[in-house]
DNA sequence: GCTTGACCTCAACTTAGCTTGAGGTTGCAT
DNA sequence: ATGCAACCTCAAGCTAAGTTGAGGTCAAGC
């Protein structure tokens, strides 16, 4: 028979490098969703060790947990995931890596320009508003008057 | 004779569309040096609202407060900065900025990989450990074992 | 059948980057 | 000289992404 079914939290953690308190935490950010043995102890699948590493991989690339658990979302909580399921959730979150890096280079692009004139001048420095809507999310309203 | 030398935090505020309190908050961290009036209160520097510019940009392409406060740290703090204290910074940064998009540009190729054989295994997957040197910081320990 | 390491919950603490509120003072226009 | 908006400090609260610790339970090997 292939091996056991299922696996513990330590051995996810184990197996994943995350501590067992982020696992957990996880958990209640609903990343995870173990089942409970009848001692209430949290039993994972397999493939977790997996949905964890998607879920390092998406923080890598800058998404917030709120973000991933919305990409995982769309992966089947019944049945282990194919193949298929992760490569099409890994392609949705490419375009969101790409979008970020096109708006980091527009953003680096006018800082040129910056850097030629010196300006860092709100009236004239495009590098204010306009981005915000992809924003780079800064916290507070960053609303520019003059 | 020219507009008054000294503007108050409301007047800051105004001008850069940052709050009051992010002012007053940026003093406390080192960003701002004002001076005080016998009542106490700030005046800053005209100067000062392209130094709150330099800290939105900063942290729009990324750097945290500390970073940005140690960038800062090479302007005059006397003298209002010229045109080419400002370059020099700017430049500074850049490069910083530089590093950032080419980090998450090899990752987003890794992801490409990772698509391709739809793996996200841990033992083949780069996506792990590797850059973490330079990493998107995030925190908590992120070794892979197994 | 008992010991012991791994597990459980819940609450409090951490850093970054702020905001909000309470309670009090300043300074400019009239 | 007075009214009141704008200023002051200090403490507490917020979100993200966790960690740490106290106090208690589970399960697997001897």
């Amino acid at each position: 028979m292939p091996r056991a079914e299922f696996i513990t939290i330590g051995e996810l953690s184990k197996r994943t490098g995350v501590a067992v308190s982020a696992l957990r935490f996880y958990e209640d950010k609903g990343l995870l969703h173990p089942l409970r043995t009848n001692g209430n102890q949290r039993r994972f699948l397999r493939s977790d060790i997996r949905r964890v590493s998607f879920v390092l991989i998406a923080q890598k690339l800058g998404l917030g947990l709120e973000e991933i658990v919305t990409h995982l979302a769309n992966l089947p909580e019944g049945r282990n995931p194919t193949l298929t399921d992760w490569q099409k959730i890994s392609r949705a979150m490419r375009e969101q890596i790409d979008a970020r890096i096109t708006l980091l280079n527009r953003t680096r692009n006018q800082l040129d320009q910056c850097i030629g004139c010196g300006c860092l001048s709100l009236t004239k420095c495009q590098l204010y508003n306009k981005d915000d809507k992809l924003g780079l999310k800064g916290p507070g309203p960053r609303a520019v008057l003059d």
